[in-house]
This record gives C-alpha cells, sequence and structure tokens, in this order.
DNA sequence: TTAACATACGGAGCACTGCTCCGTTTTGTC
DNA sequence: GACAAAACGGAGCAGTGCTCCGTATGTTAA
C-alpha cells in the first residue's frame, strides 16, 4: 500500500529502485575515491568510479558536504560492524584487528575531509562525532580484548587511546611522500604485540 | 661596485627597481584581497588589484604559499610597528588600542589561512608562529597598558591572553553571515574598558 | 648618450574543475 | 500495454590555476 494517504500528508512514493541501488554504488565509490585521492577529488571521478554521471551524484547530495557527511555514517556502520565479522573469520584476532585497522585508517581520511568541511556548522559536527565514538570504541574494544584474550598482545591499552593515538597519525598528510601514517599505524600495532618466544 | 666578484660566487645584480615596486604592490594587493575574499580568492583577482599580470604574481610567489607567508611575514612586522605609531597618532590610548586590533583582525585572516595552507611542513610554520608571538605579544602589551595607565580599561588582562581570545574569536566563519567575529571583538573590546561615570 | 643585453612584464591560452540543464531512459502503476 | 513520474547521463558554461613567450623596461658599459 504504497498510495496510502491516511492524513493530510504527502503520499511519499516509495524511491525507486535504481535510485536506491545508486546512493549505496556512490556511497562506495565515494568511500574509494576518497581515500585514493582526497575529499577533495573531482565529483567527475567519483562518478566515473561509480558508473553514474555527474548530474546523479548532484541530485542525491547537492553539495559535497552532504556527499562527505553520508560517507562518513555509512563508513561508521560498516566499521562498527566489520568488528565482530573479521573476528568471527579469523582464527587470530591480532590479525583481525590489523585488518579492522586498516578499515578505520581509510575511514580517517573522510573523517579529516569532514572535519575541514564543517568549519561553521559545528553543532552537526558534534553529534557525528559522538556517533563515531558511540559506535566505533566498543568495535575496536572488542577486538582489542580479544586478542588480549588470545595472548597476542599485551593488556593496558584502550580502545579509545589506541584510537585517538591513530587518529593523530593520520593528520595532515596531503600527497607528502615523506610521511606515511599507515606505516606508522604499522609501527604502533607492532608496538602493541606481545614479545613471542623463538 | 655592484659587480665585484671577490670569488667564485655569483655577481647577484642586484634586482631590478621596478621588479621591487612591484614586490610591495603585490604584497599590499595580496592582503587587501585575503582580507576581502578570503586567502582562496583567485589569483587573477590579486593581479588586477595590484594592477599588474598574472605572470609577475607567478614570478614573485611560485606558488599560493609563498605569497601567503610573505604577506603573513610582512603584516606581522607592519601590526608591529602600528602599535607605537597609533599610540602616538591618538589622544585616546583605547582607541589607538581598537584600531590595531582592526588591523589585527586583518591579519588574522591570513593567519588562519596559513595555518591551513601549512598542514604539512610544519617546521616552518613554528619558527613563523614564534616569530608572530616575538614581535606581536610586546605590541599589543604597550597599548594595553597605556590604555590601563590612563585610566580607559580595567588592569588584570595580558596581552597574550587578549590576543588569543581574538584569534580563537575569528576561526571558522568563511561568508557565513550569521557569524561575524569583528562583531564579537567588538564586544569583547567593550568589556574590557573601564565602567565609566557619566 | 646610446647601444645592447639581462630582467621583468603582461595576458592569451590550455587544462581542469564545479555545477546546471534538459533530452532520454527507466520504473512503477493502472 | 500505455502513461506519467522519477531518475539518469553528459554536453556545455563559467570560473580557476598555471605556463609560455613576445614585448617593454631598467641597467650597464662604451
Amino acid at each position: 500500500m504504497p498510495t496510502a494517504s491516511t492524513s493530510g500528508e504527502v503520499p511519499a512514493r516509495s524511491k525507486r529502485a535504481d535510485a536506491v541501488r545508486n546512493q549505496q554504488t556512490l556511497l562506495a565509490a565515494a568511500a574509494a575515491v576518497f581515500v585514493s585521492s582526497g575529499v577533495d577529488a573531482p565529483i567527475r571521478e567519483i562518478a566515473a568510479r561509480a558508473g553514474v554521471g555527474m548530474g546523479t551524484i548532484y541530485r542525491h547530495f547537492p553539495t559535497r558536504a552532504d556527499l562527505v557527511v553520508a560517507v562518513y555514517r555509512h563508513q561508521v556502520e560498516a566499521c562498527a560492524e566489520a568488528g565482530p565479522t573479521l573476528l568471527a573469520g579469523s582464527g587470530s584476532p591480532l590479525v583481525a584487528l590489523r585488518q579492522w585497522v586498516d578499515l578505520f585508517v581509510d575511514f580517517l581520511v573522510t573523517k579529516h575531509g569532514l572535519a575541514h568541511a564543517m568549519q561553521s556548522d559545528s553543532g552537526g559536527f558534534e553529534a557525528l562525532h559522538s556517533y563515531f565514538l558511540d559506535r566505533l570504541v566498543p568495535a575496536c574494544a572488542q577486538l582489542l580484548d580479544a586478542a588480549v584474550e588470545a595472548g597476542e598482545i599485551s593488556p593496558g591499552t584502550e580502545a579509545y587511546e589506541l584510537m585517538r593515538g591513530i587518529g593523530n597519525l593520520c593528520v595532515g598528510r596531503d600527497g607528502d611522500p615523506r610521511y606515511d601514517p599507515r606505516r606508522l599505524v604499522e609501527l604502533l600495532l607492532r608496538g602493541l604485540q606481545r614479545p613471542q618466544s623463538s
């Protein structure tokens, strides 16, 4: 009963299937492009990657900020859900943690772009940020705990602290080949590892 | 003796007069445009304002960052020198302080643009920032002290603190008509004023 | 003074970008 | 099926960064 208009409300015909599909495609494409080319990547590039026209992007996300925010939310969700999945799929919690952190670093590109895109409008940003913490800290903690439990890493590091550290390692690199945050994050993770005998 | 080549050094023929003149003109024009249109203003606009061709700008300042840094240094100097001048030129230290703060706010536009333009290369930025503090805090302090001395404002506020406060009021306004930093700075200054008996 | 050269200037032109607009295609409904 | 609404695609426009080279100007040596 899509056309049920019980009151003075607008009928609100449900979205067309292709529109929904394209929205998803765009989110994924934008995320990938943000990672490889930064949040200032040309819209054309995102459109090309998604295999859609530019008009489609502008219809779904009128401004760049809209797109960035949408990707941000999408990524937070994906990242949060990936935690348990990775843990279940891998025999080693440490490996799972590594994979998760990799996802997290990808995500930070968008996050920093967002912070920049939201110099004003700080209200919405606060809300988004707390959403980010609520969802992600527990996910990270679960992986961390599991790795400790399995004896792969030393205890004593909090998820929040680790995430913040990673976040800070990832600021301010814009095409500078001399600074690769991922290398440093890798180092950080290695530092977490419990020294293994033989 | 401009062509004296005492050793293996390059003769280093002195710069042409028009080149020097244009450099000054450009600095002034860029400063004005940065205030009215932000540091991302089109190069064309700056060139037009200075009455020179774009080639001239790019010859003097190969990248936008170069130009911004040069304007920054220039402004720090001008601001520092303006302190004593304004003080001497006006009967009221408070009026002088007001005028100085106005200059300072103009300058902050460039400063913030600079901070953004220097996400990487943080070494040079640090040096610039300490230069900024060394030059400007004393200038501000002098005005502040004079105004206290004259009984126009209440004592107890440090120059550094005031400047920092003003600086913070000036972040994150990019064409948002709802937020005008100057209004707030004016309020701050008014708050500094000693309540005067009619 | 003037010739000759190094230096600096100007702006047309190219490449690339954001964003709009509208003819075409797809989808859902009757 | 037929039809309208919704969504799509991408050509095209306007604006921008940056380069390049013919021209103008300042400077030096004779």
